[in-house]
DNA sequence: CGAATAGTGTCTATAAGACAGTATATC
DNA sequence: GATATACTGTCTTATAGACACTATTCG
C-alpha cells in the first residue's frame, strides 16, 4: 500500500448491489426492476446505487433499500464483492453486494403489481429455468442472486435469519414454512419445534378466524441472532 | 444503477488486503509489513495493492500474494469489503480482504527473522494485548484480522480450510493442533480422529528419527474442501 | 526398561430424524 | 361429527464428548 499513489491509477467506480429478499405465496422472491436504457435494457437487474464519495458501504446499502424498496431499518448484511473486469460493459465497476430480508408486509406494493419499476422475482425461477423459460438477467446479477441464494440456505441452518423473513409476531407452522423453502425440503413439525424452541417466546396471543384449531403467536426472544 | 451517471461522480480507489496466515512455533501468526513513511510510519500493517483498472480483485490478490510474500498459487478466499470513510487519512479508499492460508514451510524467510518489511506477527498476541504490551497497528487493519480470526475460529469447524495449513503430508498429531490453536482449545485424538477420518488417506510414509513412536503421514483425500 | 508420543476401543450424553398420536378450531 | 390444521410424546439413529487402554520408537 505504501509503495504506490493511488492519485496515480484510473479508479474503478464503485457501487453497491441490493438484495432484498421476501416469501410470497410460499416462495423465495427478489426485488428486481426492469431496466429502461441500454445496455441489458428491458431486462431484470438488482437494484443499486453508486457508493458517495463521503459515504461509507453501510450507509450506501442502506440509501439503496431506502430508494429503491422504500423499506428503513430492515436487517442486511455483506455479502460479496464483484470485481470482473467487464461485469458492466460501460465501465470498470466493482460491485459490493447486500443481502437485505424482509417480511413480505414490509413491502408497499401488492401481489402480482409491477410498481413503475420494481418487481418480486421468484428466486427458484430464475435460476433453474432452462430454455425458452429462462428470464433474461442484466449483467453478472444472476450469478449474484445464485451466490446469494446458497449463502442463504447455508445460513438457515446455523443462525436465526429466516425470522426476518416473518411478521414480529408469527406462527410457528408459518415460520417452519419459511424454513423447509429455504432449506428446499420438508421438515418434521415435531423436531422443527424442539430445534427453535429456546430461541423463541410466546406473545399470549392466537390466530383467529381460520376453519381449524388456531395457532399461537410467537417471537423471536432477545439476545444472540446473527 | 441506470439513473445515475458515474462518471459524474468522485470514485474511491480500491485496493485489495492481504490477510497470509500461517502456523509458527504453535501459533498462529499473520503476515505484516512495519511502515517506513506516514500516516502510521514506523507501526505494522497488512500488505496490499491497489486494484489496477485492468485486473479482477482475484488477479489483484494473486499479485499482491505474490510481490509481498513471494507465493504463487496458495490458497485464498475474499473475507470482507470495508469501506469506512476514513479508513486512511489519505484519501477514501475501499479495501477488498482477502484472507491466505499456507503452511510455514513455504514461506522463504526463517523463524524470528524480518525480511526488508516482512514479518510473522502473533495473532493472539496482537489482538489481545493490552496496555503498555498493545502493538501498535495502521488503519483499521487490527479491526480486519480480528474478523478475519473469527472466521477463521468458524469455518474451522465446518470446512477442511485447516488442511491448508499444514504440509500436503501430513501427520495427524501436527493437524489436530492445527485444529486445537484455530480452536483455542484442546481436542481428544480419538474424537479428532474420528471426524476427519473420512477426509484424509494414507499415504504409506512414517515419521523417521523422533525418540518415541512414529506417525503415519496422511494426505487430504480428493473431492469435497472448500 | 523408562520416557515419550502414536494410536484404538468403548461407554455416555446429546442432538437429529421418523412417526404416531392427541387437541381444538369452523362448518 | 367431519375436516383441517395445531401441537406433543416417544422410539430410533447418528454424532459429539470423555476416558482408559494398547503400541512403537529411542536411548
Amino acid at each position: 500500500m505504501s509503495k504506490y499513489d493511488a492519485t496515480a491509477y484510473e479508479r474503478p467506480s464503485v457501487a453497491v448491489d441490493l438484495l432484498i429478499f421476501t416469501i410470497e405465496d410460499e416462495r423465495l422472491k427478489c426485488l428486481m426492476i426492469r431496466r429502461k436504457e441500454e445496455p441489458f435494457a428491458d431486462m431484470l437487474a438488482l437494484p443499486g446505487v453508486f457508493v458517495g464519495i463521503e459515504e461509507t458501504l453501510e450507509e450506501a446499502a442502506q440509501r439503496g433499500i431506502r430508494e429503491e424498496a422504500g423499506l428503513e431499518n430492515i436487517y442486511f448484511e455483506q455479502l460479496y464483492t464483484f470485481g470482473g473486469v467487464r461485469r458492466d460493459p460501460r465501465m470498470r465497476v466493482i460491485s459490493v453486494s447486500y443481502m437485505a430480508l424482509v417480511d413480505r408486509g414490509m413491502l408497499a406494493f401488492k401481489a402480482g403489481e409491477r410498481t413503475t419499476q420494481a418487481c418480486l422475482v421468484d428466486v427458484e425461477e430464475l435460476l433453474h429455468a432452462e430454455g425458452e423459460e429462462q428470464i433474461p438477467v442484466a449483467f453478472d446479477h444472476k450469478d449474484i442472486i445464485g451466490y446469494a441464494r446458497w449463502r442463504l440456505q447455508n445460513k438457515v441452518e446455523y443462525t436465526s435469519i429466516a425470522f426476518h423473513l416473518v411478521p414480529e409476531e408469527f406462527t410457528l407452522p408459518e415460520l417452519q414454512k419459511v424454513y423447509e423453502i429455504l432449506l428446499g425440503k420438508n421438515l418434521y413439525k415435531a423436531n422443527f419445534r424442539k430445534k427453535i424452541s429456546d430461541r423463541i417466546e410466546e406473545t399470549g396471543k392466537m390466530t383467529e378466524g381460520d376453519a381449524h384449531r388456531p395457532s399461537k403467536l410467537y417471537r423471536l426472544k432477545k439476545s444472540e441472532d446473527e
